[in-house]
DNA sequence: GACCAGGCACATC
DNA sequence: GATGTGCATGGT
């Protein structure tokens, strides 16, 4: 119980220096709900400057919509998100999640996200190319459901303040926030958008670095 | 030129 | 289950 109580305040603390450091991230960085799916699987082991570049030209070739994404043909959409890399593999993913998107919603974001967070996650995960991070980030930017999403600087930071160790699995990660904030869509979204300013902007290294926001934090 | 970036699936042991 | 590998561009 009490360790439990000093991850609270640690967590706590942590988004309040953030938040007082970087103000409201205003996430997720994308037009429309479906851009932010797009985004989701575009960024896949990959800086967002380069899924930026994809996006784009997604963008002036009107695909950013789930009938044309889905018309258009593989090889056309793989020379459009170029930049982002993996782009035979994303192609592919992107196919599979419109597809999917389509045959079982219909393209409506509306049904889509009716749906209840722990049986639309299941879905999500089934189609191939989407994991745990990519549901995840689809289930809290785009439908606006109360989970917390996990990557690279996440890990990174909880292993900086001792909150995990290096073999943490991504459930465990997930449950340290889910389990010791409330469950609050903004403040989820809002924390994981400082977490991942704060690696982009300072070190993104294990060991802390002077300069970030969370260097005095106990 | 090496190393890394907001992963994921698949093969192999 | 754990570990290794392919996928690929652009920045540092």
């Amino acid at each position: 119980m009490k360790r439990k109580k000093s991850i609270r305040k640690k967590l706590t603390e942590m988004y309040s220096l953030l938040y007082s450091h970087f103000g409201w991230q205003n996430w997720w960085p994308a037009k429309t709900k479906f851009e932010v799916m797009v985004g989701a699987i575009l960024t896949q082991n990959t800086s967002w400057k380069n899924v930026e570049r994809a996006i784009k030209n997604l963008r002036v070739h009107n695909l950013i919509n789930p009938f044309r994404l889905h018309s258009v043909s593989d090889k056309k959409c793989a020379s459009l998100i170029k930049p982002a890399g993996y782009f035979n593999v994303k192609t592919k993913r992107l196919k599979n999640f419109v597809s999917f998107f389509l045959r079982r919603y219909n393209g409506s974001l509306k049904s889509l996200f009716a749906q209840d967070l722990k049986p639309l996650r299941h879905e999500l995960l089934s189609v191939n190319g989407i994991g745990q991070e990519t549901a995840d980030s689809i289930l809290l930017y785009a439908g606006e459901k109360a989970i917390f999403v996990v990557d690279a600087y996440t890990r990174r930071i909880l292993m900086r303040h001792n909150l995990i160790n290096e073999n943490a699995t991504y459930e465990t990660i997930q449950n340290i926030f889910m389990k010791n904030l409330p469950r609050d869509v903004k403040l989820f979204n809002d924390f994981h958008a400082q977490i991942v300013r704060c690696g982009n902007v300072y070190c993104r290294r294990i060991s802390r670095c002077e300069k970030c926001p969370l260097s005095n934090l106990k």
